[in-house]
RNA sequence: GGGCGGUUAGCUCAGUUGGUAGAGCGCUUGCUUUACACGCAAGAUGUCGGCGGUUCGAGUCCGUCACCGCCCACCA
């Protein structure tokens, strides 16, 4: 007996665990060793992070379609596995040692600070994999891998040592941004840009050989700068080669104030006349586009802050160099040490007491932001590890041009090829201690071997200098990203040529939002392309965000976080996992709202209760019954329907329509399975034992089970406990391994007959509740055709039961004062003398009267417009003209009816 | 500044190649109809953001404007 009420809860943990003993969701399984392969690797989610709704959406998709796959027969390799996400575990374990009080990283040292990383990964680190299994991700778990994974991490130093080889990774000094609280280097894509409230200072630079006068302009040059600060690294003033008001000036010096350092006054098209004064400081060593002014002008880079972001003045050869007016230099060496914003206004503070401070405007604009800290990015020169993105790029662009690998939707590739096309070089090297450390060794001179471990390296180094050279290694990891390009190819067993390499890579599909595109599928294609000569996957499906029920980003300091943990608890995963799919439309955010998921469980219900029903009916499974002999009218109008859903479903998830398929699904399961199969059977099951009763049990049976396997990739749960609640008889296998549906079949016959008794309820139904009446009552059919006559004969039984009826019988014309519906073109009379309220009726008709004349006027106007006939395809022509003799005919009827309702009154 | 997306029923959203607008939720009314009240039945609600164009015909194609959102670039 299926129980009364379905409880996701007490079933899903025991339900995965059957998949799991069974090793469903295994690759290669031996039965598939000659089905052809489909592969998904998973986005690794950080190891040490938990469900989000991010999450629940990413992977419910993929489960659909590695479910979906496994159904249709092929060796499905759902890869999972997890980050090691360098910068967001450490600082995790970071903040961990300090809340505890306990010593720092730095106090730690590099040794013992990992091993409490690894403390905290086996900790934590199944918690993802935990909550993924309640969503019911199909993923093959035997075959996790971790980036940090020693196979992995192999994968990492070969494909770092061959680009170092191919001269695609090299090492550089250039600006950076620098994280001031993290202390590392981060990429572009790391930087968020926060618009911001601040100021333009604008800072009077007295000219050489000129005696500073505040009120005479001719006497100095002004420059205006969000960042005072940095005037102190300043090396140049520069303005625009056109600009008449510093033409005369070009070539000329001023004398650094605060310094006391002697720099030139250059001209340069970097110089944008309408901003600030038209005269711009150049501080080759904290901006990116003075840096490369810099250069173009051969100008000095003035570091002049420590790592902290502090200032670094005393010791700093190249601050100290080219002053020639120390007058106050010492009270500027005295900032020291301070830090960058408390500097600032001491700078600021100073300046205006000399008079050089000309004025503060205030200014929005948009300042860089460490995505992780928070804090403000400083652009740095420090020594870096670059990826020649450039180069890896160029097939990148070009595999997707050529179609080898399709993004869907495919406004992305525009995203996509805008991107790649103006790539950065690549910074990959990270100031953690968490990651890939990187495989290159310092000689003495500081000569770098980069080899695959320590004993090649220092082999070379022995060959290079002729000796024995104690060497040490580079402290930097690499960027938690660089690791993840590999994931499709590393994961699988690269650079060892395993099977599963050969088998499952490239993979099929990848399923990703669209905010990791730059970070992780374009360095995927990248990378893959390189290394294994292939696309990393054909086809690449880009989900979009989800959002709260209003629409806001969900985020933790906005507390509008909806846990689908919570969710899964409360409703179940699969009402969970259908809303998702459910909302998953294309190219638009989900605004997720617990209602909706609320009304996914209740279908859950629904099902459940439509399979309780076939069981009290005795409708088993029959094995070898084939829908298509089925006898009956009613069963060859499910069979029909059946395969239309089942057309409809598996044409929606192989577009990656995912919201199509799931409303097909749940139209055909609520709509059409419970509304009308149902309840259209019920006569034949509640009667006497006769074939019709047998094949209609079949039939309700082998429908359930065509439904189960439909919704299995949405809802595997449920569907796989009520394939085993109803496996009399026994299963042949779980319905994970089972066959999709592969049915077509057509009845326009029984479409039309069913559709008419559909559409003769509906009216009667309709009428009864618009009229209050609630007795049962009699049909008369006026003036019937044969036909119609022979199907309310077929039918009686069912009409009675659903719509109330009595009696049904057939007239020449409706009696006296009866109520009048128009079924498809013919009079159904339901005598109603005396109960019915005429004046009511009669404005009942006068309504349907004025519709049906509405309508032929709209086409007669259509079919009366020349073009209309000449250029209109004959197809549609055919329609209108089709529509036109139908609403005659009603009007006709109708006029009839309402002569008839004269008579009666 | 460059680019992308959105604007359709009270709310959240669908809408295939142009052929007289749909769903879920909510709302109204009536139902202990022996699977299901997490249910059944019936119903109401739209100048498809504005303007212009193409077309016999536009929610759908083109142009334009408005508003909302996102991405990229930008610390004068």
């Amino acid at each position: 007996m299926i129980d009364k009420t379905y409880q996701p809860s007490e079933v899903e943990g025991r339900i995965y665990e059957t998949w799991e003993r069974a090793g469903a969701f295994r690759a290669g399984r031996p039965e598939r060793a000659s089905a052809e392969p489909y592969s998904i690797v998973i986005p690794p989610p950080n190891v040490t992070g938990s469900l989000h709704m991010g999450h629940a959406l990413n992977n419910t998709l993929q489960d659909i379609l590695c479910r979906f796959e496994r159904m249709r027969g092929k060796d499905v390799l759902w890869q999972p596995g997890t980050d090691h996400a360098g910068i967001a575990t450490q600082m995790v374990v970071e903040r961990q040692l300090m809340e505890r009080q306990e010593p720092g990283r730095r106090d730690l040292g590099r040794e013992k600070f990992l091993e409490r990383v690894w403390a905290w990964k086996a900790e934590s680190g199944g918690t993802i994999v935990k909550q993924l299994k309640r969503l019911g991700a199909s993923c093959d778990w035997s075959r996790e891998r971790f980036t940090m994974d020693e196979g992995l991490s192999r994968a990492v130093v070969k494909v770092f040592v061959e680009l170092y080889r191919a001269g695609l990774i090299y090492k550089d000094k250039r600006l950076v941004n620098w994280d001031p609280k993290l202390l590392t280097a981060i990429s572009d894509l790391e930087v968020v840009q926060v618009e911001t409230k601040g100021h333009l200072w604008h800072i009077r630079y007295p000219l050489e050989g000129k005696t500073f006068d505040p009120n005479d302009q001719s006497t100095f040059i002004v420059v205006a700068t969000t960042r005072p600060e940095t005037m102190l690294g300043d090396a140049a003033v520069a303005v625009h080669p056109d600009d008449e008001r510093y033409k005369h000036l070009v070539g000329k010096n001023v004398i650094l104030p605060l310094v006391g350092r002697t720099i030139p006054i250059v001209a340069d098209d970097y110089s944008d006349p309408e901003k600030g004064s038209g005269a711009v400081k150049i501080t080759p060593a904290h901006d990116f586009n003075d840096f490369e002014v810099g250069k173009r002008h051969n100008l000095p880079q003035i570091n002049i802050f420590s790592i902290e972001a502090k200032l670094s003045l005393k010791d700093n050869d190249a601050f100290l160099s080219g002053v020639t007016n120390p007058a106050d230099l010492e009270e500027t060496l005295a900032m020291h040490g301070l830090d960058r914003f408390v500097a600032r206004k001491k700078i600021v503070e100073r300046l205006e007491t000399k008079g050089l401070l000309e004025k503060i405007e205030p200014q929005n604009h948009v300042v860089p932001h460490g995505d992780r800290s928070n804090v403000v990015i400083e652009p740095f020169l420090t020594d870096q590890w670059y990826v020649n993105a450039k180069e890896l790029a160029k097939p990148a662009i070009a595999a997707v041009r050529e179609g080898k690998t399709t993004f869907v939707p495919k406004s992305w590739e525009n995203t996509y090829f805008n991107w790649m096309e103006n790539i950065q070089p690549w910074c990959i090297s990270r100031q953690l201690w968490w990651g890939h450390q990187i495989p290159a060794w310092y000689g003495p001179d500081g000569k770098v071997f980069v080899a695959l471990n320590e004993d090649d390296a220092k082999t070379e180094a022995h060959e290079h200098y002729g000796k024995p050279t104690e060497l040490t290694r580079d402290e930097d990891v690499l960027d938690t990203w660089f690791s993840s390009a590999l994931w499709p190819f590393s994961t699988l067993g690269w650079p060892d040529e395993t099977p599963e390499l050969a088998r499952y890579y490239p993979t099929s599909a990848l399923v990703t939002g669209f905010d990791i595109i730059f970070f992780w599928v374009a360095r995927m294609m990248m990378m893959g392309l390189h290394f294994m000569k292939e696309v990393p996957f054909h086809d690449v499906y880009i989900h979009a965000l989800v959002r709260d029920a209003s629409g806001a980003k969900m985020s933790k300091s906005k507390g509008n976080v909806i846990d689908p943990l919570h969710l899964i608890e409360q409703y179940g995963a699969d009402a969970l996992r259908f809303t998702l799919a459910a909302m998953a439309a294309q190219g638009r955010d989900i605004k997720l709202s617990t209602q909706r998921v609320e009304g996914y469980r209740n279908f859950a219900t629904k099902l459940w209760n439509a399979a309780r029903f076939a069981e009290m009916n005795a409708c088993a499974t029959q094995p070898g019954f084939d829908p298509k002999s089925a006898k009956e009218t009613l069963n060859r109008w499910i069979a029909h329907e059946t395969a239309k859903a089942v057309r409809e479903v598996t044409e929606a998830i192989l577009a990656y329509k995912f919201n199509e398929a799931a409303g097909a699904a749940y139209r055909f399961v609520w709509n059409i399975y419970c509304d009308w199969y149902l309840e259209l059977a019920k006569p034949v099951l509640l009667g006497a034992d006769n074939p019709a009763k047998k094949e209609t049990r079949a039939m309700v049976a082998w429908a359930r089970d065509e439904i189960l396997k439909l919704l299995h990739p949405f809802m595997p749960f449920v569907t796989e406990e009520l394939w085993a609640v109803t496996s009399a008889p026994p299963r042949d296998a779980m319905l994970a391994l089972s066959n999709w549906p592969v049915f077509s079949f057509a009845d326009e016959r029984a479409e039309t007959e069913i559709g008419w008794v559909i559409d003769l309820v509906t009216a009667i139904r309709s009428m009864r509740a618009e009229m209050n009446i609630t007795a049962q009552i009699p049909l008369v059919l006026a003036a019937a055709s044969d036909e119609t006559k022979a199907r309310a004969e077929r039918w009686a039984e069912f009409i009675k039961r659903l719509a109330r009826v009595s009696d049904i019988s057939a007239a020449a014309s409706a009696p006296q004062g009866a109520v009048q519906l128009i079924v498809r073109g013919e009079v159904v009379a339901l005598p109603l003398k005396g109960v019915i309220d005429l004046a009511a009726e009669r404005a009942r008709l006068d309504k349907e009267l004025a519709r049906a004349e509405a309508d032929i006027k709209r086409v007669d106007a259509k079919l009366a417009n020349e073009k209309f006939v000449a250029n209109a395809p004959e197809e549609i022509v055919e329609e209108e003209k089709e529509k036109r003799e139908e609403a005659l005919g009603r009007k006709a009827k109708i006029a009839e009816a309402l002569e008839r309702l004269k008579g009666a009154a």
